[in-house]
Formats: C-alpha cells, sequence, structure tokens
DNA sequence: CACTCGTGGCA
DNA sequence: TTGCCAAGAGT
C-alpha cells in the first residue's frame, strides 16, 4: 500500500477539492449581469469579447446598452462599423470590437444567427481565441470543457505546482492541468467560473487574500511559505509614448464626431511627431478601423455622410 | 516564441 | 509618481 502512495509524483497528488472551490463560490459569487439566466450565448459572446484584456469594471457600464441595442447576431452585423466602434467607446484594444461585427456577420450567415456550441467551430470565429471559444462552450451551453484563463493559470501555478505565479502559457499543459480538476459530472461548467473567479477576487495577482481562500489548506505554494516569483520578470508593456496611444488619440477623434475630418484634424490629435503620426494612422488603415475618402478626409469605415460641411 | 494591440485604476 | 495589471487574439 504505502508503496503505491509512494509512487504518485507530488505533483500530481490532490490539492484542489472541487466541493471547496464550488462551496466558496456558492456565497462569494458576484452577481454580474452576464450571469444572469435569461442572458443568450450570442450576449455571453459579447461579454468575452469585452473582457478579453479588460477589467470587469470598465465593462459593466457598456455591456448592458451593448446587448440592449444589439441583441442577436444578425442585429449587430446590421449595424455600420462605425456605429460598432462608437459604442465600443474606449474598452480599449478596438480591433476586437471590429472582429467582434465580423464574427456577428458570420453567425447570422454561416450559422442561422445561432452561436455554435462546438471549440473547434467556436474557435474559427473572427476574434475568438482558445479561451473565448471555451468559455461559450462551457457558460453558455455547459459544456464540461477546461477554460482556461490568466485567472485560472495563476490558481493553478500556486495551488497545484506551488509557483507563485503561471509561467507563459502553454495550452496543452494549460488544459491537462484543468481537466485534470475538472469534477466529471454536470458540476464541470459551474467549477470552471468558481476557478476564474477565485483568481479574480481571492488568489489575486498583487496582494492575495489567502485567509479567505477555500485552498489555503492544501495550496502549495501558501504550505510552501508563499516564495517570491522566479526567473526573469518581462519588462512591463509602456503606454507613454508608443504607437498604441497615438493610434488611440486618432480613433478618439474620429469617434467623436459624425463627419469625416481632415488631416489636419487628426495633426492636432499628436502634434509633436508626424513620423509616428503618420506610421499610427497607416496601421489604423491597414487593420480597417479608419478608411480615408475620395476627397482625401477620414472617417470610421462604414459611417453614414451626410454632413453639409462635405466639399463639392 | 515574441511581439503588437488601448485604457485606466490602484498600490 | 510610476509600474503593474486586467475573462486574449493574431501574426
Amino acid at each position: 500500500m504505502p508503496h503505491i502512495l509512494h509512487a504518485i509524483p507530488r505533483e500530481r497528488s490532490v490539492t484542489v477539492h472541487p466541493e471547496d472551490v464550488l462551496s466558496w463560490f456558492a456565497t462569494a459569487e458576484r452577481d454580474l449581469p452576464w450571469r444572469a439566466g435569461d442572458v443568450t450565448p450570442w450576449q455571453i459572446l459579447v461579454s468575452e469579447f469585452m473582457l478579453q484584456q479588460t477589467p470587469v469594471a470598465r465593462v459593466l457600464p457598456i455591456w448592458p446598452d451593448w446587448v440592449a441595442r444589439w441583441p442577436t447576431p444578425s442585429a449587430t452585423a446590421a449595424a455600420s462599423q462605425a456605429d460598432v466602434l462608437r459604442a465600443w467607446g474606449k474598452l480599449g484594444y478596438p480591433r476586437r470590437a471590429k472582429r467582434l461585427h465580423e464574427c456577428a456577420g458570420v453567425i447570422a450567415r454561416d450559422f442561422a444567427d445561432v452561436v455554435p456550441d462546438d471549440v473547434e467551430l467556436l474557435q474559427q470565429l473572427p476574434g475568438v481565441g482558445s479561451y473565448t471559444a471555451r468559455a461559450v462552450a462551457c457558460f453558455a451551453y455547459r459544456r464540461p470543457v477546461p477554460v482556461v484563463d490568466t485567472n485560472v493559470r495563476r490558481v493553478v501555478a500556486r495551488a497545484v505546482h506551488g509557483q507563485a505565479d503561471a509561467g507563459p502559457a502553454s495550452a496543452k499543459r494549460d488544459h491537462a492541468d484543468v481537466s485534470a480538476l475538472l469534477p466529471g459530472d454536470d458540476q464541470a461548467a459551474r467549477f470552471s467560473a468558481a476557478l476564474m473567479e477565485l483568481g479574480a477576487l481571492v488568489c489575486t495577482a498583487r496582494s492575495p487574500r489567502c485567509d479567505g481562500c477555500p485552498l489555503r489548506s492544501t495550496c502549495r505554494w501558501r504550505l510552501a511559505g508563499s516564495p517570491p516569483p522566479v526567473g526573469p520578470k518581462r519588462p512591463a508593456q509602456r503606454y507613454a509614448g508608443t504607437d498604441r496611444q497615438v493610434r488611440g488619440r486618432l480613433l478618439d477623434v474620429l469617434r467623436d464626431t459624425d463627419s469625416a475630418v481632415s488631416r489636419a484634424d487628426l495633426d492636432l490629435a499628436w502634434p509633436v511627431d508626424p513620423v509616428q503620426r503618420e506610421r499610427a494612422l497607416a496601421s489604423l488603415l491597414g487593420d480597417g478601423l479608419v478608411e480615408q475618402l475620395a476627397d482625401g478626409r477620414f472617417a470610421l469605415p462604414g459611417q453614414d455622410r451626410n454632413d453639409s460641411t462635405a466639399s463639392r
């Protein structure tokens, strides 16, 4: 008997008991609007697009208005890209808004306006990667697939591997890690939501609240004395002065007006460095987030331009 | 694999 | 103040 036990590698012994996480979740779950019972798969997909690299608090004021205005893929696809970009506002990474618009068109045209429930099909949609495909399959269709986001990877890194933070993402290993924890029955989907919630509320990147953690008695990282992260940390990404900031400024000008704007108007948005400004504008045109009209002015793609200032 | 791509809040 | 970070995807 002891012989068998000793043959089990430490890494693989159980440190996460699903029932502990689920009972914690029952009391700690946030009342997020996209978790309500009458929310459709499409509306859940919209929330996942918005939540890609964007905090919940910033999505909260945008999502309800968005899904009320465009409740289905076909309704979304029928909107102009300009209206979509304006409704997206300052959520950031506006290419997501464009991909969401494209995604709506594909679902409306190729899937009869019904969001697929299969991970492989979902992942072929524009803007839908491994995480989002699994999140929709799980949260919208209750499929028992592993859902691995940055929160889950951090919880697993700590509780299972005893490391302060997760290393670089590795789809195969990450999915295997979570699959090993998933309760095999109809609790799997709820468990995935609970694991994400635990990472978001308790097992946070900075100053985790271990006192309130349902895993505190078995967490390998805690049992090891909460050692600091090992290895080199990636240099923090800058924003001030980057092309991304310039793109943001240019797009901000175009979102704020119903009419097309001249190149001189765009110059005002980033006067200091014309070379960088032109590079940013070119990249926005290349991304299809901005278009240039025949008269040389610029506008969000597909917007109505019946403005009286148009030169004839 | 490494890099780009927004934005704002918080320690 | 500045650095860190937030339900990633695409190239």
